[in-house]
Order: C-alpha cells, then sequence, then structure tokens
DNA sequence: GCAAAAGTGTTAGGGTTACACCCATGT
DNA sequence: ACATGGGTGTAACCCTAACACTTTTGC
C-alpha cells in the first residue's frame, strides 16, 4: 500500500448521531432539519461535516453542543457509512455514532429545528440515515442487554417502575414486572436509597434506587455480561 | 451542515483486515508487511488504500484476492479508526473489516510476504493495527457466542473434534467436550452425515456433522441468538 | 495389547417463566 | 371508599456445570 499519491486525498468526513434521552417515562431520540435546499426542512439525524484537523468525537460532541448546548455526552461510533453517492463537491463518508443523555440534561429543549421524538415515529429521513438509526436500534438493544447502559439515562435516583419502562421500552417487549424485578435485585447492581419519590398523583409513592458503579466495575474485570 | 467548501474533501480512506481462517486443528490470522520505508518489512495488518472512486468493501475484497487470491469471502466492518496522526500527505482514516476464510480455500500458500499466524502470537504492528486486531478478536467472541459463525471456518464435513477446538480457540478458554457436545446437539443445527472421516493415525475414526444453514434460517428470524 | 483419540450420562444447583392479589396514598 | 400505581411469592421446567470411564481403531 502506498499513499505517496495524493489522488487518494479527496474525500469527507461527517457524523450524524443517534442521540437518545429518558424523560423518565418514554424513550426518546432527536432529530434535526436539513439546513438546506434540496429538501429543506426535512428531516434527518443531527449530522456535522468534520473538519479536516478535527477528531471525528469532537465533531460528534459539537452536534450535541448545538442542538442540546451539552458538553456532558456518552458517545460510541457505531460504523462508517461509505456508499458512493455522489455529491458533485466529492465522497462523503459517515463515521456515524450514538449518544445517551442523562436524564437530568433532557428538561431544557432543543435548540431550533431539533425535537424529541419517541423511536417507534421516526419518520422517513434523508439520505441513509433510516439505516443508521435502524443500525443504532439494534446497538441499543444490545448494549441494554448486555451492559449496564440504562443507568446512563436514568435519573441518579430512580424507581423501579421507571427502570422498568426503559428497558421495555428499549427492548421492544414487555417485561414481567415481578421476574425483572427479581433479575434486578438478583444483580445485587442497585442501592437501594431507603427513601419515597416525591409525590406527583394520588398513589403510593416509589421508592428510589441508585445504580451502584463501584459494584458493577468490579463483576466487568471477570465476564461482561449483564443479561438483561 | 455545509459540503460546500471544498477544504473538508482532504482525507483519504484506507482499510485494515483482520482475516481468520481455520485449518482443521487451529485459529489462524493472516499479517503483512510493511511494503515500504520507513519500518520496510515490519508486520501489518493487510492493508490497502480506497480509490477515491471505490466502494470500501471492494478495497477490501482485493486485499483478499492479493493476499491469498480469493474472490469468495466474508466481510464485515470492524469500526472507523480515525486518529489524526498524520502523514505529511493528509489524514487517513482506516475503515476496518474482518473477513473470514472457508476452510476449503485454506491450503494454498499466501502471496509473498504473506502468513497465517496463531492469533496469540500476534506480534507488534505498525501504526494502530494492534488496536484493530484486539477490536477484532473481540467481535470475533462476540459472533462466535451469538450467532453460527464458526460454520463460515470449518469445512463442509466436520468432526466434532474440530468444531471444538474452533471454538475453544476463539473463545479463549476450554470448554467441557460432554456439555458442548449436549449443547451442539441440542441446537438441532448439525446433520449428523453418518460417515466416517477418512483415517490420518492409528486411533478411532471421528464421524461427520455438517451445518443445517435451512434450519438455522428459520430459527433466525425469531430471536438471533445461539448461545455458546 | 497398547497407544491415541472418540464417544458417552448423571446429578445438583441455579435461572427462567408464568401467574394474581394486596398495599399505600391522596382526594 | 375509591382510584391509582406500587409492591410482592411460588412452583415447574430447563439449562448449566462438574465430573471419568469405555470404545474403536491401526500398529
Amino acid at each position: 500500500m502506498s499513499t505517496h499519491d495524493s489522488s487518494y486525498f479527496q474525500v469527507a468526513l461527517s457524523t450524524s448521531l443517534v442521540v437518545y434521552g429518558f424523560d423518565g417515562e418514554n424513550l426518546l431520540t432527536l432529530i434535526g432539519q436539513k439546513p438546506q435546499e434540496p429538501y429543506k426542512g426535512a428531516p434527518m439525524l443531527p449530522t456535522t461535516m468534520v473538519k479536516p484537523d478535527q477528531s471525528v468525537e469532537d465533531a460528534a460532541a459539537a452536534v450535541l453542543t448545538e442542538s442540546l448546548g451539552l458538553s456532558d455526552y456518552y458517545l460510541e461510533q457505531l460504523n462508517a457509512f461509505s456508499k458512493l453517492y455522489r455529491k458533485p463537491e466529492g465522497r462523503v463518508v459517515n463515521i456515524a455514532h450514538y449518544s445517551l443523555i442523562k436524564h437530568e440534561l433532557m428538561e431544557r429543549k432543543p435548540a431550533a429545528g431539533y425535537q424529541w421524538i419517541r423511536p417507534k415515529e421516526m419518520p422517513d429521513l434523508v439520505y441513509d440515515h433510516n439505516q443508521i438509526f435502524d443500525f443504532a436500534q439494534e446497538r441499543l438493544k444490545r448494549r441494554v442487554k448486555h451492559r449496564p447502559i440504562g443507568f446512563r439515562l436514568l435519573p441518579k435516583e430512580f424507581s423501579f417502575n421507571q427502570i422498568h419502562l426503559l428497558y421495555e421500552q428499549t427492548l421492544g417487549k414487555k417485561l414481567d414486572k415481578r421476574n425483572f424485578h427479581k433479575k434486578l435485585m438478583r444483580s445485587k447492581l442497585l442501592i437501594d436509597e431507603h427513601k419515597a419519590e416525591k409525590m406527583d398523583g394520588s398513589n403510593k409513592p416509589s421508592h428510589l434506587y441508585s445504580f451502584n458503579e463501584k459494584r458493577y466495575n468490579k463483576l466487568n474485570l471477570r465476564g461482561y455480561d449483564f443479561k438483561f
């Protein structure tokens, strides 16, 4: 292989993000709008070009800053989407990522043109963005089953019902309440905070848990499976 | 996002491959040599630059053709490795893949400069190729556990001992012979060919199985786990 | 008959699943 | 007292893991 041929250096990089958040009841994902013609205003994943001297992760982080005003984020690469659909200017390779947003940061409104929607209501997107989104959905399912990634979406203190809702929505199926509860407790990854949530309706207040990260890190060393 | 700025189009693409094969007893992986100074002759993953009008998959396939003379291959993208370690000519993004080679194609010798080695004996490689290799090793482990990908490496007809060796080597641990046998049989994914292997030593001949791909495809529709 | 590899069963323990009712709270 | 969501146990089944000896073959 030789790189001593400047004709190779004709490609541009972009990155699209599939961003997930949990508002306390629902798993949500972020969509933006195409800023220019053609198809100006059409829904798309939050996306940016990557500057030649910029790391892809920095470019992805900039998208989060622009759309949500965040500097605190979890990012993971999905895949490079490199189909040769030509723009007149040349080839663009999209190194897509997905990102999980802490519940605490979900209150502020997204910037103009961005909105949170339910993943099930994802519309048709420009380019191959639906393919990227589907890829992210699969990745999220696997991650949530095998790693305690749900805790990056939940509030620091959460009720059993919140984690239950989140798992049902990411996995896209009903999970038996009692069995899920047993499994969670058996894992010993939850700390019982011995306090109840603030009331909001007329019903029994739930009590709160937090994630035992230290214990997880210990377990993690021997065998990387969480198994939900 | 705007691509209407030609300054973005300065990146080159390469692809490195982590190629696995099974010679009947051992899981092997392919290494090449750096063809130019600096570090000419240093071990590296089989790699090529991607031409601006070439798909990444085609470029990866070309590496397999050059190194092994193959046109029949399984390829899967690993990740894009896009660190900003600058060459004087500009930025190179490596969209790495891994590939599984059918046992039937393992007899011919690799081209000059390439050789099959045991994954455990992987030497220090140039650039970030060890990182790519480690990434591939993790991916292979997961795939072999959850999908019947071992069958892409095994001969069409294989003995229980061959599949046992292959799984032990990909997972990097001993698997109890009797339990593994039961699990395989329970899965009903093997067809008993009711014949014995040709003898090569002075011992009991094993009998041969093949992979029941039709049955797998049926199972695959509902739930994508093989679970080994 | 011996060396080399193939083949084969049982048991205990733990995980998974299916399933329905009572409890605590605010109004 | 009622409406709302919170919280809890048991039994059957299946899977896993641990474990060692006998069989078949060529020489």
